[in-house]
DNA sequence: AGGAGTTTGTGAACGGGAGAACAAACCGAG
DNA sequence: CTCGGTTTGTTCTCCCGTTCACAAACTCCT
């Protein structure tokens, strides 16, 4: 959290210190990015790129800017190089091997879902603590006992881990991802998760969403009478 | 978006102007609430409530004071009674008829999900645009055509949509649904919708979750050089 | 070569949210 | 009734993020 020197910076180094509302956007950026190359674009100003994406053009550009210079001035953008630009940046150009707990519904869908792969994510493990489901094979990956977390945590090196189990028993899979070495979470069953410094929890939420569009909903129909 | 006159407001309406991000915090205050009450709990403190919702017990009383003085100085929170209040302003005592269109591996699992009925969120309606779906039935509902999009959302006042179509296809399904008369989206699709001013969009995109999550990894093994 | 037109990168103003801190209000004991 | 202990509601300050606006830098045309 200590602010960091900003004199000798090596300049092979990027540019550090990015805003965090920012790193959320990047991901966005490349998805345009990577829409635009496909369609044959060589090049785009941040304008075209920032309606692409949905955002403000001197928001793009400022986000933009704390990768580095990548831009011409007067031209715009080179597409594929920005593209590289970012998912270094955000590390998708590595290999991030994942897993799965909790092969219910949800956790169905997320091992079939070829949108983690294409991104640099791989599901190295699906993980269920009914010895029913062990016997399934999803998305030709076979769904393994939650005992062998942590053999399999260890043997690929797995950062990052997904929970997809019911509320209750969240927490307990937390700890015990954490145990073994994850210290990347996403958490999706509706449960406050509590970590130990440096690990990052990130929680989707499907009912506060949708009640978070019933309240403005309420007040579109409700509030007219002002 | 003009400011509202603060002066002469009636006592019958609830306070208005809640911030963002107060609303985005409400549901999981409500969702602590209820928790509490199944273990039996009568009234709580700020601490106990805001430690049981994973945030700051400061924020958690700003952000109950722009719902009104629910509380009790000395004494804390009614909890049965603070959940109520809570529950009608987001509209969560209201019943929402819901539409989910693209009945996929995500569709499948957001059909089956049973957090949505206990929420006051009912799905009356499961659409998908290929015919040989159209003979399933699930979790009790059966799929139909897109086409009957426009009359069910008539039929039913459907005011709120779930898109888990294609990227390809969801701007499309969005314009189908906002002329059909909905006006709350919550897209699951990787794409960027544009809607008519009016209409709220919300969208939850995995990919992007697990790529800020990297990329926050990253820079836990990688600048710990620094 | 020079100027007109275009687009980036960034300084500065602005708005909203987070957290600390405290006065007001309430309970219960004596 | 009074007083000490407790907890809310709110004010104030700080920080992050958004947006405007413009100088710097580049291209292309003449
Ligand atoms: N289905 C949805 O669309 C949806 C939507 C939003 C949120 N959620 C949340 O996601 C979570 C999963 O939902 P679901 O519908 O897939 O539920 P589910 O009951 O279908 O699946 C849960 C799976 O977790 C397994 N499990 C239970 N305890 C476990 C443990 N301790 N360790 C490992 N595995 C364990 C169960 O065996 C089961 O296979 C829930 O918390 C739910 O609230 C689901
Ligand atoms: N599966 C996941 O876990 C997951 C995770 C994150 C995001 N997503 C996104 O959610 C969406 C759905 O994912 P999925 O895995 O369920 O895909 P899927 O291919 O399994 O399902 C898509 C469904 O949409 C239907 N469809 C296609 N075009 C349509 C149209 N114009 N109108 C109505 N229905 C139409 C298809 O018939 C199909 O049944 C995709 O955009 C995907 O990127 C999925």
């Amino acid at each position: 959290m200590e602010t960091r020197a900003l004199t000798a910076r090596t300049s092979t180094e990027s540019t550090r210190d990015i805003p965090e509302a920012t790193v959320a956007r990047l991901p966005v950026y490349l998805r345009a990015l990577t829409t635009l190359c496909e369609a044959g674009t060589i090049t785009c100003s941040s304008e075209e790129l920032a309606s692409a994406a949905g955002v403000n053009s001197a928001k793009l550009r400022k986000d933009l800017s704390y990768l580095g210079s990548y831009g011409t001035r007067g031209v715009g953008y080179d597409v594929d190089y920005l593209r590289y630009q970012i998912a270094r940046e955000i590390g998708v150009t590595q290999d991030w091997p994942v897993v799965i707990v909790g092969i219910g519904n949800l956790g169905h869908a997320l091992a079939n879902y070829s949108g983690f792969r294409s991104r640099g994510f791989r599901v190295v493990a699906l993980l269920d603590a009914d010895p029913n489901r062990h016997e399934e094979v999803v998305a030709g990956v076979d769904v393994r006992p939650f005992d062998d977390l942590e053999q399999i945590v260890k043997e690929h090196g797995v950062a990052i881990g997904v929970i997809a189990t019911p509320a209750l028993a969240a927490q307990d899979v937390a700890n015990r991802m954490v145990a073994s070495g994850i210290s990347s979470i996403l958490n999706f069953a509706p449960a406050v998760l509590s970590v130990p410094e440096g690990v990052d929890v990130r929680k989707v939420d499907l009912s506060i969403e949708l009640q978070i569009l019933a309240y403005h909903e309420q007040r579109k129909t409700h509030g007219a009478t002002a």
